[in-house]
DNA sequence: TCATTAACCGTCG
DNA sequence: CGACGGTTAATGA
């Protein structure tokens, strides 16, 4: 489990099985049961989390009890990179979905990494970028003034993250999400998000069943008000960009 | 537990 | 005023 988590993850491609066992010296597995937290924003952060298996969602707690998502993951995935890098305190909660295994790394041995194994270097990097970006998606998220705008957009950086094509122009999320995951990941209530998909589902541009989503007509997505004002490339339009498998 | 609908109400353009 | 979205309640799967 340690071997095969440290081999999927992004930060350590590029190095040898040799390498990947002295990394794996300085690293632990560990089970986390359903519904459980990994580390909690604020507390101080001494090391970097690797997800092997299970689904977690990364969020901020509001005073009045919501929640506010920054992001779903799913392996492979690092969680909270930068305050494993800067030695600072997380800046989101990290919490199971499901029985989940990670695999931690001290900062100790993360650290010395680059200097090591200066492939990791430019890993980091591109790692340090995919998380830029996609606060910078959701920090757009929570700007956008109506309700639709904000699930539609968090539905496209779904799709982008976890859609599979189905048939010529279909997506498939393949991450199960609530009602209420939806709503938290939008900044809108539970009802409000039933709202909106509902009616994405009376008007053909999706589908769900079972907690997952289907977009079955990408431009029905599109807002004049919302999508052609965003300054933020999503690049789910892009044709010469289709969304990565995963 | 999750999903849905409807009625009601306050806010804002 | 009217659209939008949050609140509350009731109901079904």
């Amino acid at each position: 489990m340690l071997l095969a988590t440290l081999e999927s993850c992004e930060l350590l491609r590029g190095l040898t099985s040799q390498e990947l066992a002295s990394v794996a010296e300085a690293a632990r597995v560990y089970a986390f049961p359903a519904q459980s937290d990994i580390f909690a924003e604020g507390q101080p952060c001494d090391g970097l989390w690797i997800l092997g298996a299970g689904r977690v969602r990364l969020y901020h707690s509001a005073p009045d009890g919501r929640q506010q998502v920054v992001s779903f993951r799913a392996p492979p995935a690092v969680l909270e990179l930068v305050p494993a890098l800067d030695g600072d305190r997380f800046t989101a909660t990290a919490t199971t979905f499901e029985e989940s295994t990670l695999v931690f790394l001290p900062r100790i041995a993360l650290v010395p990494l680059a200097r090591l194994h200066p492939v990791t270097a430019g890993n980091v990097i591109r790692q340090l970028c995919l998380e830029l970006r996609q606060r910078d998606i959701s920090a757009a998220v929570t700007g956008m003034k109506h309700a639709r705008g904000r699930i539609t957009c968090a539905i496209l950086q779904l799709a982008r993250q976890y859609g599979v094509p189905v048939g010529h122009v279909g997506f498939r999320i393949a991450y199960r999400l609530t009602r209420q995951d939806i709503a938290d990941r939008s900044g809108v209530t539970l009802e409000t998000a039933i709202r909106v998909l509902s009616d994405l589902q009376r008007q053909g541009v999706i589908r769900t069943q079972s907690q997952i989503i289907e977009i079955v007509d990408m431009q029905g997505l599109r807002h004049p008000t919302d999508c052609d004002v965003c300054q933020f490339d999503c690049s789910v339009f892009a044709p010469s960009l289709p969304p990565p498998p995963r």
